[in-house]
DNA sequence: ATCCGTCGTCGAAGCGCTTCGACACTCGGC
DNA sequence: GCCGAGTGTCGAAGCGCTTCGACGACGGAT
């Protein structure tokens, strides 16, 4: 009596479908892959078992024998300020052009620590890794050159020799948002930027967009401060109001913060300023949340999906040893919307 | 000659281990996952090697050999109007969750359809699933009976049998929310309620909460209107303006949308009514969120990392085999803040 | 007719792990 | 001194797939 039989998982097996069908398991296989040529006739009547039976390739096995899991771990720290509708953003973007490129996504967190990565990495779990909301210095950098699994970053470090980055370019992004006032005859500017603890961490973005910002103005000579910004309304009001005590001929305002945009716009009608009339708003945020305020705003929006989509198909390449530019920037696009207009002149 | 030899992947094999350790492959096993007892002294030594090789079980060896993958699914269909932090906090929780029962997390969107649950359930790429933003009557729910794996939703389904759900009560949420309000005296209530596609769609929490708040309204003979209400400040600034048109005399508001409390406290502002003075207003939201708002808001918190919780350890019970109840519902705690108060004693 | 190159298919050897039965041992009870 | 019941360890058989080399069959060139 047979003895060792483990029970059978009750799925249809590769081998089934070659039964069923008639051929051998190899061949199977190569018509699932297509790296064989099968004569027509063969893989139709493959294909049409494979379909009767409900046959789905069992992933463990697959990766076992290929040395290839088909997914990728993306990494999101989750950490205080962090923007989370951009983030989930990156996210769905981040899965839906994986599916395309017949990958699956593993969703991790950073409080598992370096242990998490090199578990995932070093256990085959995952081929390749996509790490988000890079800081300047971040920790994360030298481990992935440790684990010996293709990896890109979502976002730029100091330091990017040998890796492979993409993002929007932050620093024109600042840049950008400056010239448009500028061009509209400003000449102090804000910007009102992400929370302090985002800035203290040297998250890439927020030091980027800070320096484009104070970069543009120093060559237009316009005078430009530039602020940290909590998201809760209280705290962004006190910013506000104290910004124009301090330098009450401030006329142009850029916001890279959307949790502070609604805020921000309250404190300026507390404070009697219009909305372009007296002071001018650009903010550096996803496309949907400026399109609906009111007004609608000029901005430069955060090209998520683009950004997602860019990451994975280059750690697709990565994946088929195909070389990769190190760092990639998406050039920002302004979108001018109601809440920018040249400055009324002095009464 | 060896003739075949595919190259070796670079990482040690659990083989390697073995070796190096003087001990029989299966015992290395037996030494990890506990199943049968091994000697102090051969556990030690084991480990030994384990740490000093750098070894890291294959994902895909073990998957295929013990018929568990390790990984469960997060699915989350990302549609319209879902509340974007709530929905992260519950994914940061699972994943925070499943990592303390040794489970990494694979996050699906809806957009592959019912095929990419198939793809996944059936080719064991996941042992279960775990089903967010529920529906009252989901399509995914027939769909997860002929899966063949276990499955937990984060939401209840009007028909919960032979299911697993667990979420917080949000019928009894909206009970409380009125009557909190009820207890302060007023007798005119409004529900300013999530967007009006998430009732289309019968989305579970939205109808629950409204069906609590005209429950109580009813039972305690007040008078009480339930309206959707859009994310973005210019359409909730309409909504509040038109309501207080047609009913003047309401005092009490339970708002369910994170994104509409600022724009409502505006618009009462605007309308010259005073928080908590004229109108107390109560918000069914993540608490963190109520806390930082100003005033302070009077809230249900939604306990996402609680639920999240609950949702894993419930699914890894029916992983084991073990019974669970149908339906958890987490009881409602109502946190009083300073945007509640009795109702103004009529003039 | 013969030879060679292609095409389509097959069989078998792993991939790295878990798990089952077998097989020493040791030790207490009689 | 022997038996039986643990203990601790080993060997081997898979898990379901990919991939490599082999090998007929066929067709065009010689």
């Amino acid at each position: 009596m047979s003895g060792r039989g483990r029970v059978p998982s009750g799925q249809p097996t590769i081998a089934d479908v070659a039964r069923h069908a008639g051929v051998a398991v190899s061949t199977v296989s190569y018509v699932l892959s297509g790296k064989r040529a099968i004569s027509e006739l063969t893989r139709n009547r493959v294909l049409a078992s494979i379909r009767l039976l409900g046959y789905h390739p069992n992933a463990g096995a697959r990766a076992l024998a290929s040395r290839r899991a088909n997914v990728i771990a993306l990494v999101l720290p989750l950490r205080s300020g962090i923007q989370v509708p951009v983030v989930m953003q990156f996210a769905t973007a981040v899965v839906t052009s994986a599916r395309r490129h017949d990958h699956d996504v593993l969703l991790l967190t950073s409080d598992e620590g370096p242990a998490g990565l090199h578990r995932i990495a070093a256990g085959a779990l995952v081929d390749g890794l996509l790490v988000m909301d890079v800081e300047l210095h971040d920790g994360r950098v030298p481990l992935l050159r440790t684990l010996g699994r293709p990896s890109v970053l979502i976002g730029l470090p100091a330091e990017s020799r040998g890796l492979t980055c993409v993002d929007l370019d932050f620093h024109r992004a600042g840049q950008v948002c400056v010239e448009h006032l500028v061009t509209h005859g400003h000449r102090r500017v804000a910007l009102l930027g992400a929370p302090a603890a985002v800035y203290d961490r040297g998250t890439g973005f927020a030091h980027r967009t800070r320096a484009g910002v104070l970069a543009a103005a120093a060559r237009h000579r316009v005078d430009a401060v530039a602020l940290p910004c909590e998201e809760n309304a209280a705290e962004v009001h006190r910013r506000v109001v104290d910004l124009f005590a301090r330098h009450p001929d401030t006329t142009g305002l850029v916001v890279q913060n959307e949790a502070a945009v609604g805020p921000v716009q309250a404190a300026l009608a507390a404070l009697g300023r219009r909305i372009p009339h007296d002071v001018s708003v650009v903010a550096v945020c996803p496309d949907q949340f400026a399109e609906h305020a009111s007004p609608r705003l000029t901005r430069v929006p955060v090209p998520a999906e683009d950004i997602g989509r860019q990451a994975v198909s280059l750690l697709m390449r990565k994946l088929g040893d195909e070389p990769t530019p190190e760092v990639t920037l998406l050039p920002p696009r302004l979108t001018v919307g109601d809440s920018t207009a040249a400055v009324a002149t002095a009464g």
